[in-house]
DNA sequence: TTAAAAAAGGGGAAAAACACCCCTTAAATA
DNA sequence: TATTTAAGGGGTGTTTTTCCCCTTTTTTAA
């Protein structure tokens, strides 16, 4: 009998069986079920016999995303192994990830006996990270803290907008604010967030997951 | 003994792996390799007991991408065939794919049997699509061919200097060009594309593969 | 609790972007 | 051969953006 059960969260179906195939040829784990998206994830575990050791979460899922299931999991779940699994290679992503409680996070780039071992270790000693993961936090801790750039939801809502191809004029009224204050707020973002002008602004949000296309 | 070979071209190594395990789980299959990008796939075919009889390919790759790698094979190796597997929805890409020659395509949101499907029907009829691939044929074929706006090479590199941050005076600049003719480019575009300023061509561009973030 | 910082508002002016006219020349194509 | 299309450029505006400067109020921190 095979020791460990694994639930695979994987919006693109083919994928997600693909990598169950995978892990169920793996000699200690067992697939025991796959879903599209975090609402089914949730759906399911509330079924006791379909509490799995190790989930392996998709960050980047329409519905309900991987950060966002991580967190509930964990509080709901605490005794599950979330393991994050992404082509995002996206620092502050990763950094959510893990702060939502993810025990793991492999990028997909990975060989597939790396997947195992972080299964494994994560069985073993309840996380495993990449050197690349491991190297990205370590940044971020070392980067004295003020590396986050952290922005106000005010300043979220006016680039959004600004993404939207509306003018300044145009943003002013639909934030209820005077021309001259959005001035303030580009002006301000520009100098934050070391760009040159909106173009710079529209890639920064859609770089960060602020505006999605 | 299983029938049909198969080699998979994928950058994910994880996807590719677990993509191998699932072929390889099919009745009729055997994975012969797998590679990273286009330029290893061709080096692997030059040796001629390295030739498959279906080729998955993914589209996005770095190195050499999916559409040209199929140009390639077509040319160079007829008798084998290419089915195209993304994520991809974008009707231009799947079209471009096809005219390279891709007998099939693919979305990663399919079930594992439509794939057993697919490389069934390959080996058997020579092609396989799913409704949704058919659908989106057949639509752009209806669409009185106009359909496609044709972006000129020039234009492209004008776009790409735009997502970069540059003012106008700085692209014309670069492409030896007069502040006019960049304005000409501008206008062109705001009206081929339907936007209305720099942004929505940044847009535009991103949405469609022509500038990587 | 007071000082400092941040948020919210704005003025003026220069630079850039945008819009809409126009033109020539060479190449492709009908 | 005539006509269209691609490629390059000009002129003249208006609007928008950008970059300085400033005040007042509200938070935050010492």
């Amino acid at each position: 009998m095979k020791a460990h059960t694994i639930a695979i969260v994987e919006d693109h179906i083919l994928l997600s069986q693909a990598i169950a195939s995978l892990v169920d040829s793996f000699k200690d784990f067992n697939v025991l079920y796959t879903c599209k998206n975090g609402k089914e994830l949730l759906t399911k575990l509330k079924t006791p016999s379909n509490i799995p050791d190790i989930i392996l979460m998709d960050v980047n899922m329409p519905i309900l995303n991987g950060i966002e299931t991580t967190e509930i999991v964990k509080n709901e779940y605490p005794e599950v192994k979330v393991i994050a699994l992404s082509v995002e290679e996206n620092d502050t992503t990763i950094i959510k990830m893990l702060k939502a409680g993810a025990k793991g996070y492999l990028l997909k780039d990975v060989e597939k006996d790396i997947l195992e071992l972080a299964l494994l270790e994560t069985v073993k000693h309840g996380y495993y990270h990449t050197k690349d993961v491991s190297n990205i936090l370590i940044n971020s801790l070392n980067s004295d803290d003020s590396g986050k750039i952290q922005l106000k939801d005010r300043e979220i809502e006016f680039i959004i907008h600004t993404c939207s191809e509306m003018t300044y004029k145009e943003i002013a009224e639909k934030m209820f604010l005077s021309p001259k204050t959005i001035d303030g707020y580009r002006d301000n973002l520009f100098q934050k967030l070391h760009v040159k002008n909106r173009i710079g602004l529209v890639l920064y949000a859609i770089k960060n997951g602020i505006y999605k296309i």
